[in-house]
DNA sequence: TATGAATGAGTTTTCATTCAT
DNA sequence: CATGAATGAAAACTCATTCAT
């Protein structure tokens, strides 16, 4: 049996779930120096006081947003890695495809998370922030060619690092198709490509 | 021979000049939303008033640099790509090689451009200037994908279009290591692997 | 005979109370328009909403706790010059000597009597008030003038409230000593120094 | 022959000099906290941004307000310290007596002086700057009184510090007069009175 | 051409106060 | 009695832009 409250409490988001949502559109529309707070608290349906109330400042208010989201993202790539059914091809197509779904889905997300690195070095604390985040998820993709490797499916004399960068480049110039060209993607085609291209190249054998 | 204006020209550059390179630095440092008209007034040792006399607004100074400082790689890459004595694997190498140095030696205008596509987005004036550039680089590299499939190096059943994302992800991630990365770089060595990543891929054989 | 209620209102001293105490403390420090709601409210240990159920605004706390304060001083002095036993050299030392010694342990609370006649004068229901505080002890300063002046100690010919302002000029200045410098002071010896300054001044014979 | 430009400088004070008699006017009347930098500007007929093209901040503002309008009185003070034709009793009545004067002329800052320094404990900057004003003020006073001390109007077994204590104390009570209370005072008289008291003392001789 | 004082719209942030629980 | 989440008015400060000189 579920009470009222519950019911209630599903049907409209807690305020910091809601200023969270809020907060993903907005920044994502507008980019973080563009965003006021103002609109923020109004998209939320709150009084600007809030948004102070459960962020300190809007530095946090953007980062609190990135790690809320981009922890899903990151929580269902642990979940597929961590399959022992999938061999390397498949771990790299589910790995891939979900990255370009994800982006798909939560362009605004992806947006932000494509551009932060090289753009926030203008604010020391956000900047360190997705370094951190970077890493988290280029350790993840590090895993995912570790595992190539030690399947037989790349070279040996792999210079791990490189590929990696090679991955990283691969995969955000994808997902920056799927946040600029709207209309629908063969996501999967695409991560199939990317296999493709990874590890066979595009030359004429 | 050589005038006397030419002589001070050399020696103290126009005041147009100094004010693209001062944007270049400033820009380059704190982004475009950081950066303050006054900072590059002072860096190019102007008054502001001056600033807006050859550029009506921030936004126009801010394209015109980019256009200023992309035109010359682009010059330099034509050059390349009309240079009939190259095969499509130097062409290759010369085009990403070059690249990554005008990456490495001019690494705000680098930065500036790779988040520049995501992160405008919230004005459309610039957003469409820069959709434009991209589009006239992408059409560099579509040539060099061109004549690489031409002369037979890449899969007869090549989606051109897809590998020229693939190659526009192979290119920034490496150019992004040039910046964010200090110490020297092989260049050569990056340009190379990038080949045989792209023709042969990086699988076993 | 003491009751149970009163034992349980020693060792937790009642909500008002504790409100009292964090106000003085925290408006001592921090000065009243430094000083926060919510600083006080966690000072006293007590939430936001307590302060309002006894203090209707930030105002009337800091009245009533000037109040409270400076209630304790008043009632002490009162009793000091309603001793029929003391002559006017030892009431006014003994008047004096105590104001010193008040200040001294209560610096928050004298620093805000020192400034708040002046300072308050863009509230107008603060300022009221403190003009009748202070109305209220500079009556009881022309009440130890006119002890003198009837005993015979003062010259016959005094200006009243001349006098009155003189003694107020030497007690807030030596107060204000006591506040702004940390180290033991000779309070005895401070209020000599004023009774014979004030009743025989710094000049030679 | 004074030409146009100077005289149009002469009718319409500089902006600068318009600020500081705005900002004398508006904090004096309001008081550090209340006064807001909307008002001073209002008050002085320019744009908030004047305000800031001048002074980086509010509190620069009014301790430049402060230094600029107590300058002229510690210059005066000065000029007639160094008179060598006053002796003692002279040199005491023409230095209290132009305080009551400039202090009757400029309530405003007078109040702002009086307060300050027990007031802006909260703000180390401002605090130490008002620190220093005091310092200056009190050698001033100091030096009036080893003057009298020299002359031998004051005892020989002064004890200089205690003194300079009562002067200041005498000073600001009845400076805090003339700001309190309307309606002409006899300057020259509480001037004398403020000798008489501090030398001669209230008592019957 | 060149300047820099002047502007004010727009932004982040604070905090006294309220009120449903 | 007590709480603390929610509010929004108000304030300091920034900076692109203008314009008289």
């Amino acid at each position: 049996m579920v009470n009222a409250d519950e019911c209630l409490r599903e049907a409209v988001p807690e305020t910091k779930d809601r200023i969270l949502e809020a907060a993903l559109l907005v920044f994502g529309e507008k980019g973080y120096h563009n965003a006021t707070m103002a609109e923020i608290a109004e998209a939320a349906a709150v009084g600007k006081g809030t948004l102070y109330w459960y962020f300190s400042s809007k530095e946090k208010l953007f980062s609190g947003m990135v790690e809320h989201g981009l922890g899903l993202l990151e929580r269902k790539l642990r979940a597929i890695i961590s399959d022992p059914t999938l061999s390397f091809p498949g771990l790299f197509k589910r790995i891939t495809g979900y990255y370009l779904e994800f982006a798909y889905t939560h362009r605004h997300l992806a947006r932000i998370f494509l551009n932060s690195l090289h753009n926030l070095h203008d604010n020391d604390e956000l900047h360190n922030q997705f370094l951190q985040l970077h890493n988290r998820f280029n350790k993840l993709n590090s895993e995912l060619i570790r595992r190539g490797y030690r399947e037989g499916y790349l070279r040996p004399d792999l210079e791990t690092e490189r590929a990696e960068t090679a991955l990283a480049g691969l995969l955000s110039a994808f997902i920056g198709r799927c946040i600029l060209i709207d209309g629908d993607h063969q996501l999967a085609a695409e991560a199939d490509f990317m296999y493709d291209c990874f590890v066979n190249g595009l030359g004429r054998r």
